[in-house]
DNA sequence: CACTTTTTCACTCGATTAATCACAACACCT
DNA sequence: AGGTGTTGTGATTAATCGAGTGAAAAAGTG
């Protein structure tokens, strides 16, 4: 059976979430058990009996779990919305506490340094989707986006499409038809298209398997670039802001060339 | 200043979400210095020098700083809200993931045990707001809250008591006059009326000062009520189910020498 | 009052994290 | 080129924290 599994994935999850392991365990005992002593979840999760006591008072504090104060103790856990909304809760309140914290400090006075040809990298989905959405939501002429991935077309993603304003011009590109059919159903006021990104499983196509995940160029003056690794699927990407970034031209030169757009080259 | 204050409250609150010392300092360093090298984020943060590049590498794959691979390497933060974003985003989906993944598990089967007299104690404001909540939502005939700190009076129970259904009744309490105003404006379908619950403080006041945080009575059969311990501010909460619960016998007698209620007596 | 069960608490061991150090690679300067 | 300070990596030590164990107090049971 694969509820085994579901357990250890939700033990694992809360444990990300903070929890440690003795409490995970408890939790997720309590909620298969609806009603517990500490000798029965003991068995039913290879909690040392001991500490069972330990673990279910962190939760209950974190208001996980409910204590009946009789002899012996039975404990049970709250139900699974009701934990679910308290650890949002919980974290939506940390995630705030945090912005208010940095939002009144930033910016130390700076010695500054040459502005010049800037490259970042990050990676993580997450992140570099956040900074997608983030460029294109302040566009103001063009938008120039290849999706290489279909893993990386997410509904937020084609949220912030769906939102962008008439007067942009949206080019959206995909690298094979089925993808841009996609494209162009959920997003109908953009130009859509086959691209020609070849140069990197084309030519450059040496040992690694580099899979091009997404290209954006923003007001022909902004690029971000990912890729995904092959064996850990994790996207990096890089990122060039400036007219004149290196990254940027070469961008610029490959859309002259017709590379990544069905328009005509503008050098 | 209070702004180091504040510096010292975002490290704190980051390592909660489940960043590591450095990883925090290096975070809020960085928010503070537009694009810092490791030299310079070492003397900011007072985290040695040499290991700034373990903790930016996480952060990186984290997506919450960029890094620029020249010599020497600079690394920037995403913005603010980039940054509370991908957090957000993170955590969503270990809910979700969590959610998922009990949601298919539930319970084993249980030799039952009496179902009499069980009163059940939680702690932590999120999780007995949620409960109070979750009573609200499923109550059929009527509802009965007092109220004794305006501190738990937020706006998610507000929405809640405003969402209930018109033939529902809905008796709202308070300790003081300014309250009861408050309710009453708040939740304008509701009976407002101010509580003689002296029982706390007044014959029982003993040396501890004890204050009533809430007191709930749903459908005559289900009760909670909670106090806020003086020193920690921690809210505590007792909790009953059935018609024959003995604190809900209690409660319903209380009722019927109306000391929680404007109404008349039904025993 | 013996005798079990439940509960708390103090302690060991191991793993993780913080902190330091030694060294190789590199950039910069003359 | 060669010297000099800076930068990045890896190894090593010290401190901290959590998992696991056992002793003993407290509560129940016959």
């Amino acid at each position: 059976m694969d509820a085994s599994e579901n357990i250890e994935e939700a033990i694992e999850v809360l444990q990300q979430l903070g929890l440690k392991e003795y409490e995970a365990r408890c939790f997720v005992g309590l909620t298969r058990l609806e009603t517990g002593t500490a000798k029965k979840l003991s068995e039913l999760t290879e909690v040392p009996r001991t500490r069972v006591y330990d673990a279910i008072r962190v939760l209950e504090a974190q208001g996980l779990v409910e204590i009946q104060h009789s002899s012996p103790q039975r404990f049970r856990a709250v139900s699974l919305d009701e934990a679910t909304e308290t650890l949002r809760d919980q974290y939506e309140d940390r995630v705030e506490r945090l912005h208010d914290a940095l939002e009144t400090v930033e910016i130390v006075d700076e010695d500054d340094e040459e502005p010049i040809q800037q490259v970042w990298a990050m990676s993580g989905q997450d992140g570099i989707e956040n900074r997608t959405e983030d460029l294109i939501e302040t566009t103001t002429d063009e938008i120039v986006l290849v999706i290489g991935d279909e893993s990386l077309l997410t509904d937020d993603l084609v949220d912030t499409l769906q939102e962008v304003e008439n007067g942009i011009d949206l080019l959206l590109g995909a690298v094979n038809e089925s993808l841009e059919e996609e494209l162009r159903a959920a997003v109908p006021n953009a130009t859509t298209f086959i691209s020609g990104l070849e140069w990197l499983h084309g030519e450059n196509a040496e040992a690694d398997e580099t899979a091009i995940g997404r290209l954006l160029l923003v007001d022909r003056s902004t690029i971000l670039v990912s890729s995904i690794v092959p064996d850990t699927k994790v996207e990096q990407a890089i990122f060039g802001e400036g007219f004149g970034n290196g990254l940027v031209v070469i961008a610029r030169r490959l859309m002259a060339q017709g590379l990544i757009s069905p328009h005509d080259p503008i050098s």
